[in-house]
DNA sequence: CCAACCACTGGGAGCGCTCCCATGCACGCG
DNA sequence: CGCGTGCATGGGAGCGCTCCCAGTGGTTGG
């Protein structure tokens, strides 16, 4: 078993007696609250530094029916986050935007529909007192439950169209207009686009950008040429096929991911064409294999740790305010020119 | 503030009342004690059932002073660990480990002395039950401190030759030492190393089985060529320049990890050297970027996410246990042959 | 001069559990 | 038949905190 008894921590009370107080006085100073008297304050801080008293998190959050823990939800449906940074700097993110309140970051890994079921009953339980969503599917329905018992929660990377839940995202929309745009100006005509799952959200922007940016180009709309992968390298290097079968004079691609655009690379480099001299490849995330292609690749970049950052941030907000409103924050892109277009 | 008072969730004394058994009868059946007859075990948890009751683990932590809770120490000092998938391959081995037990994972990012204080504090109060350590340098001191407070320990990737600790680790040397082995026996006669920074114990190994390869190599001992760097791209640029001019006509490059390999590569492609006709690379890690260099990287592979799993076992043990011996585990490692060499 | 009011403060009553001692009961032996 | 012996069980006593109510002493106004 465990180590049990006494850990030689001090307590509550310890402090009260060493600073000639009682119990509810330390207490007070340690929420902040409004009504001790400054000399009052000082005996007990002066106390408390004394003894290194540290609160014991076990009795705070069984007394005030709290955790004082937020939980961050990977449903590792999506494998390929993983494969890119985004994961990590998503937990930087979260982790500094935590860094100085007392919220414990609990790492929630759903893989499975019981390790579903598991979250949702701690979650019910109380075990946290909010919740971090990442990388959702449309159909997820993990949201609409968490709502369902007020809970607070944060999505990055919204659902399409739902408005009642706050969520922090960057601009997907204009990150693929600003691409499609680049490849626009420097000449390019005929841009075809590998697009990510249609049931994310973030897929569906990315091609809602390219759509736009095609339909408003310089020199009057062009057809929108479209062929569909999931976000994987093989999806990337199959919708390129495609795209040449059906398109073979097409001069540019905007794939909706670094990994996909790596894939379309490989197919264009077997089929003899020279980038970004015959075909200009554009790719999204700026993930560091961007840097390591055969041309560097030019990508849309993501601030993610930014965004990690604003979730937590938000969810705290969203913690003490009681869920009366929820916040939207879309964060900016931007278009990191390299040597692929 | 946060939501106060009643959850609706059911109690242990609910429980117990609605089983027509005392307290403790409850607790006993929840800790699996063998003290209890099956026919009230069997009550027990119908009850359990019918109320769909979950056990506060506040409550739980407060009067068994114990934490539920174990840390995933991560020591921010090495961001490259991060530009790997290593990292999330270690935590989903870690949840994994723990998916079955009660413990919560706590990701603690330590990244400046600060939070490194805070974490000691953290662990002095026994707010966790046991800690998991990654990426540590040789010098630092975290490993002792836990130590001194009897806190049960893992690492991933052991420090020089202390054994009073428990490790999971993959075979770096033998891991090294096939990679050399596999270029001897190809042909190479001229093999140079690039190492890590040295006073990482990883860094140690990988040089160590080189230098055992290139010494028991087939044809008898041949000299070490070594370089140093520090595990990033820019270092494997620069270790391989200077290899370049102080060995012009090496065959062969054993780099200590794949990104800096990626940074040989490129300055042995400015340099015209054919790979892997002229000069054969060989990396370690078999990240994903080994997939997408041009040609693709032959690499050591370690089963990172296996030695998550590992640690988790490993500390579930020592929790367990109280301490009393210490484990070591080293995994094995695979040489993944691809088209560098 | 006393009532009314205020800003602070002390400490009782739990929060839901685990630990552990006391109790009850069935059994077996002298 | 009386008395240990041992297992299964009930429930008291906290764990260290927060919440909240009942003071305490000082101030103001009638």
């Amino acid at each position: 078993m465990v180590t049990k008894g006494r850990t030689g921590q001090p307590t509550l009370e310890e402090v009260a007696a060493l600073a000639g107080v009682g119990r509810g006085t330390v207490s007070r100073v340690i929420n902040n609250s409004p009504r001790v008297k400054d000399t009052t304050r000082h005996l007990v801080e002066q106390a408390i530094a004394q003894l290194g008293y540290i609160p014991n998190r076990a009795a705070r959050a069984l007394a005030g029916s709290r955790s004082d823990a937020v939980a961050l939800v990977i449903p590792e449906t999506e494998k390929r986050f993983f494969a890119e940074p985004y994961f990590s700097d998503i937990v930087h993110g979260v982790g500094d935007g935590l860094a100085d309140t007392d919220l414990q970051l609990l790492l929630t890994l759903v893989r499975t529909e019981k390790e579903r079921q598991r979250f949702l009953q701690y979650a019910r339980a109380r075990r946290i007192d909010g919740v971090l969503l990442v990388s959702l599917h449309d159909s997820d329905p993990l949201p609409d439950l968490l709502a369902g018992m007020e809970m607070p929660t944060v999505l990055s990377g919204r659902r399409s169209g739902d408005e009642s839940v706050s969520y922090v995202d960057s601009d997907n929309v204009g990150g693929a207009r600003a691409a499609v745009h680049h490849l626009s100006v420097s000449g390019r005509r005929r841009i075809a686009t590998i697009t990510g799952p249609l049931d994310m959200y973030v897929a569906q922007c990315r091609l809602r950008g390219y759509e736009e940016a095609v339909r408003d180009s310089p020199g009057g709309p062009r057809p929108a040429w479209i062929a569909h992968g999931d976000f994987t390298e093989e999806s990337g290097r199959r919708a390129m096929s495609q795209l040449l079968e059906r398109h073979p004079d097409l001069d540019a691609v905007f794939a909706a991911s670094d990994v996909m655009a790596v894939g379309a690379l490989h197919t264009l480099r077997a089929a003899g064409r020279r980038i970004p001299e015959e075909v200009a490849v554009v790719g999204f995330d700026d993930s560091p294999i961007a840097r390591h292609t055969d041309p560097q690749l030019t990508s849309v970049r993501q601030p993610v740790e930014e965004m990690g950052r604003t979730m937590a941030r938000v969810l705290l907000a969203s913690i003490s305010d009681g869920a009366s409103a929820w916040q939207h924050v879309v964060l900016r892109t931007e278009l990191v020119r390299r040597a692929s277009g």
